[in-house]
DNA sequence: ACCGGTATCGATACCGTTACCGATACCACA
DNA sequence: TGTGGTATCGGTAACGGTATCGATACCGGT
């Protein structure tokens, strides 16, 4: 009892060889019915748990995945993570996070630490990292994918959207609303990339329509929704005839929206406010607000799908969608 | 480069024993500078990276840290992993998670996986497990840290607040805020054994004061804000008359305030809200509603501190904070 | 009765690392 | 010069499994 069960007991128990008994508890097919009734029985009976530690060394396999995330905090990660989780459920994986905290440094080394595992599977968020990322990531056996984004160049497998599109989609959806003065609100106290590239995608399709953003609204606090409120009164502040305000977020957004009501400023009337995500939240929001649903949990599921499959090099664009919520 | 560098490489290259290599690069005492300086100098030259599975093998310790959760996708916990990310950083110490849903037969899976990889440290949630699961939680070897509740009898360790306890200063918060015609929101599609603790401290408190909850709201949702707000407009339909909403949490509070607002009933004035966590978000809500600020970031440290003390029977119950949000 | 084939099993050699203990070298000191 | 102690190292045997391949038994067909 002190000590835990090894294989060598449940054999001797069982009255076969350990590599009998070794087969017969993977349920390979080479054991006769009578000896797997044994040892499953002597294994039950001893309590005997399987040690993956030992099993992964023997085999030079794991049944590891890991998972690189900017942040834990972020529903949007959470979620994308039980898109994983809820798909290798039952295929014998096992799901290894670790979180980055949107720093580079911290990525390389999270990375390194997760490789040194030599996982059957990886799933990094994003196509950008560090050079020195790059290069392990090239390095590495085993399946890749990148998830969350699509515009760059993969190294691996790749689920996610065009955040480029995404920007330039609202752009077009607040211009056909008829703003025509937008601002825009982030938070840079993290660098995230892909904020950045629907930001670039946001100001490409404003300039194609002659227009630059009126004003940007950015702080180094975490992005929140208190931060929101906040910088959307600052701006407000300066700016009191935006048509539109586009967040990097729907936190900010929810935020500002917020502030409007705190303020009596009628959205979306008065002022259109548009976000990011299509948060489950916002959808009970008192007043309207436009954003991007994006399908983190179907990124997750599909991701986690090709490490199943062992895929290598395929290549899974999403489609985000423009919708309405709260009101 | 296809094959993975050893250790035994790494000794060959330095010109010095395995062992020695082991040792110099573990940080043992026992190695001349001379040796170390050439073991790191190899190992940096070949690009090795030490596997911890033959290093848990042998050594029959791992630096895994267990942590079980409920759920990803509520703040909560997230925050709490958080907690434990941030402490555990540095310490050598890996944590790897595993989610119930709320699911009992869930979390005796997840436990035994867990337990497979004899993790060092392990960190679930509550206090109420499967009966299986507290045998197994008891036989077990590793530092045992029992996070989020302290109302019952812990096992290992234990860092958390008492539900109870909050359940009732709410109540009688409410009390003296003028309250008697009392409502309670709450979701019972996944059964929340510490939101159940915080209604029977709500009901003793109120029952000391000779009162009843008025009206009980429930549905089989999941709980979030969109599900706040529908139940709240049922409540409101049925009961327009209540002095106080309680709802089991921040997310459903925070869907009812966008009912009140969106139907003009004015908040506090009219009725008052009061959720459970004190959520970053609800700080910025446009009007004022009554939370118990948790200090779930906090717990997650001291479990993580535990672990790494190897504390065994030390139990630390934190004070929740009754704020006002929002406004 | 002999043969090849299949089903079932076991012995042995690892997987990559660390624990343990013995070996060696070198030093100060008697 | 011998002796004991310390610092440094290496050889060997694990750790708990699995891969591989050879051994055995048993089968049907001729």
């Amino acid at each position: 009892m002190t000590q835990k069960a090894t294989l060598a007991d449940v054999a001797a128990v069982a009255g076969v060889s350990k590599m009998t008994a070794s087969r017969a508890l993977r349920g390979a097919p080479e054991v006769s019915q009578l000896s797997r009734d044994r040892v499953q029985q002597a294994a039950a009976q001893i309590g005997y748990v399987a040690n993956p530690l030992a099993a992964s060394l023997s085999s030079k396999r794991t049944q590891l995945v890991g998972v690189v995330v900017p942040s834990l905090t972020n529903t949007v990660f959470a979620e994308m993570l039980t898109g994983i989780v809820e798909t290798i459920e039952g295929s014998g994986l096992q799901p290894v996070f670790g979180v980055t905290n949107y720093n580079p440094d911290t990525e390389l080394d999270v990375l390194r630490n997760m490789l040194s595992w030599r996982p059957a599977g990886l799933i990094v968020t994003g196509l950008d990292h560090p050079e020195a990322a790059k290069i392990l990531l090239r390095q590495s056996e085993q399946t890749l994918v990148q998830v969350m984004d699509v515009d760059g160049t993969a190294i691996g497998n790749c689920v996610g959207i065009s955040h480029t599109q995404a920007g330039a989609e609202m752009a077009r959806t607040l211009l056909a609303s008829g703003a025509r003065k937008i601002g825009y609100v982030n938070c840079t106290q993290i660098f995230d990339i892909r904020a950045t590239k629907r930001l670039d995608g946001f100001r490409g399709a404003l300039r194609d329509a002659g227009l630059e953003i009126t004003a940007i609204q950015t702080s180094d606090t975490p992005s929140s929704a208190p931060a929101g409120r906040a910088q959307t009164r600052q701006l407000m502040q300066e700016h009191p005839d935006l048509d539109a305000i586009y967040y990097s977020n729907d936190d900010l957004a929810a935020g500002g929206l917020f502030h409007c009501l705190a303020q009596g400023i009628c959205v979306p009337k008065g002022v259109i406010l548009a976000g990011f995500n299509g948060l489950e939240f916002s959808e009970s929001l008192p007043a309207q607000i436009v954003t991007t649903r994006t399908p983190r949990r179907e990124i997750g599921q599909i991701a986690a799908q090709m490490v199943l499959d062992g895929d290598t090099d395929k290549c899974v664009q999403l489609m985000p969608q423009i919708v309405y919520l709260g009101g």
